[in-house]
DNA sequence: CTGTTAGCGCTTTCAA
DNA sequence: TTGAAAGCGCTAACAG
């Protein structure tokens, strides 16, 4: 079965590759009625489809961007892809998406796949361990935006929550409800910024309220030692009577805790975690969380990568966005 | 900034594009040792990236397959896709995620640009109305895997849940427990098959068992018409005693009902879902749940992609490859 | 208003 | 063992 090109649709309609091809650019200013309608019907009666491709080549751009998420299976890159998809929708864009894993060397070769594919542009959350490559984008003026971490000492434009924000958020709340001695787990995976910055956010609230800090009531932890941490915390002379979860996947692994030692929450441990879960409002009790903008933040990104595209050349914009936290309390604290 | 190109890369090691291009394609069994050395070098300094836009042109193939999901709210679409997007990687393919939002408008759409995009393949989550271009597709013969669903008189080869299977565990978990009055609420979107084998599951374990069928007891809504719906199945004189919530996003609004009811699981109301969702296990009580094997699926699914894109004219594939379900057992039933 | 022509960057015979 | 040349399908001057 032989692909209709062009061509074929030029000597059906009798006019020449340039006419059909104008008439599909929709540059008929000057076409003649009668051509234009010959063409459609040649268009029609031979089943032409565009090759996309071929266009690519010629002009130089793809009308595809690619995201890179560092892992996909946190709800967060969920929703942030959905919200670029549904902006590339709106723009006529495709949307080719990669998992990085977690992984610098699976980054890395995504990022010179999708260039080698000629994408448009790119949208990384970055795992922070490919700072040449980054650089080297950069100077290239390669449209790039990150999402959700920033990589220190490279000035690509990056959206994100404002982390210290969130943990703030959440440690003043249950300053306010009257806990005193508050834990933080968090995920690690590498020195990425927003656990971090979490952190920080925890230390400042907690000094501005002139709590001390406690080392001991803070741990970075692999998503499968988080309960032992939590095990620890609990066993500290005192226990820990709060704890805050720095993402969703450590929530869950202390809610597995909680109900395999029966636990009372938020009697005997008050919780918040940071980004929002699916069974939030109905887990009994309701869970008190920040949550992040995910949409938002997929939105803002796709914008500042489509203006980036659009006028390459234009004054380099605001570094960093950082996007606003809401605490939504319910019951677990 | 200029783009590098194979002649650039010639040229800066005296050698002809076309030796270039072997070197490229790791076809140096003839090659100099030394030409390949002088390639390597010119590559490395001019830092050549090649456009895969002009290879694709050439070769007629992209080395990318799209997947159009019905919905990407869904927890089961984002593991297929995982699970897609693991398989591509083991086989340098890239993957154009599209969400379709249940609308066959937008299905259309997508399913014209991936192929004008000269993807190498599609797997669908059919929205199932769009009968004509699928049937267009399968005599162009050109490589399309259904998942999730079925569309009558459409033989493309579809990877699904055993769903009348999955329903009927559920049922038969009921009526083992002793219960007698049973119901099950699922999504309506359109006529789409898992929604109708669930049902005739439903049905057919109720009858294998001896048990009457009460329409009452079977409801199709809107998600947001799922706690109505529930309502009113325990208003009911009798009311019912148990309920299979058809998927993820009915489970949750169930929960939520019985949660501001402050019913009891499972001695008012005894429930499983189909889908596994993230929470399960540590709910209050855990939830019993009939489990698609979703990565199993998106598996399968590619690899039935990638055999029709690789050796076009094979044997017909079988039509279609049900997956086998698994109960959960938990507490909530 | 429409046709001719020259590429886009790469692969692939076929010669040399 | 390497090079010359044709061409993938489309676009974009520039003529006509």
């Amino acid at each position: 079965m032989k692909r209709i090109t062009i061509a074929d649709v030029a000597q059906h309609a009798s006019v020449s590759k340039s006419t059909v091809s104008q008439y599909l650019n929709k540059r008929y200013d000057y076409m003649a009625e009668d051509t234009k309608q010959r063409i459609e019907e040649a268009i029609k009666e031979l089943g032409y489809r565009p090759n996309i491709v071929a266009r690519s080549l010629k002009q130089k751009t793809t009308m595809t961007i690619g995201v890179i998420v560092a892992n996909i299976l946190h709800n967060f890159s969920t929703q942030v892809i959905r919200a670029i998809e549904d902006i590339c929708h709106d723009s006529d864009f495709h949307l080719i998406v990669c998992n990085a894993d977690d992984n610098p060397v699976k980054e890395k070769r995504y990022i010179e796949m999708l260039q080698a594919k000629q994408v448009d542009g790119i949208i990384i959350f970055p795992t922070g361990d490919n700072v040449p490559l980054y650089n080297e984008m950069l100077a290239e003026n390669y449209p790039i935006v990150f999402v959700d971490r920033i990589v220190p000492d490279v000035p690509i434009p990056s959206v994100m929550l404002d982390n210290e924000k969130a943990a703030g958020l959440a440690v003043q709340h249950f300053i306010d409800k009257g806990y005193e001695r508050i834990g933080v787990i968090t995920n690690v995976i590498r020195n990425v910024s927003p656990r971090i910055e979490r952190i920080n956010g925890y230390k400042k609230t907690l000094q501005s309220n002139g709590f001390p800090i406690n080392e001991k009531y803070i741990k970075s932890l692999e998503v499968n030692r988080v309960q032992e941490g939590l095990e620890e915390m609990l066993a500290l002379e005192p226990p820990i009577q709060a704890v805050l979860a720095g993402n969703d996947l450590t929530l869950m692994e202390i809610l597995k805790y909680v109900k395999n030692h029966h636990l009372k929450i938020p009697s005997d441990l008050a919780i918040i975690g940071i980004d929002d879960v699916s069974f939030a409002s109905f887990y009994e009790p309701a869970l008190t969380i920040v949550a992040q903008p995910a949409f938002e933040i997929g939105k803002k990104a796709a914008e500042l990568l489509f203006n980036k595209i659009q006028k390459k050349e234009l004054e380099e914009e605001l570094a960093v966005y950082r996007c606003e936290p809401a605490l939504i309390v319910r019951k677990s604290c």
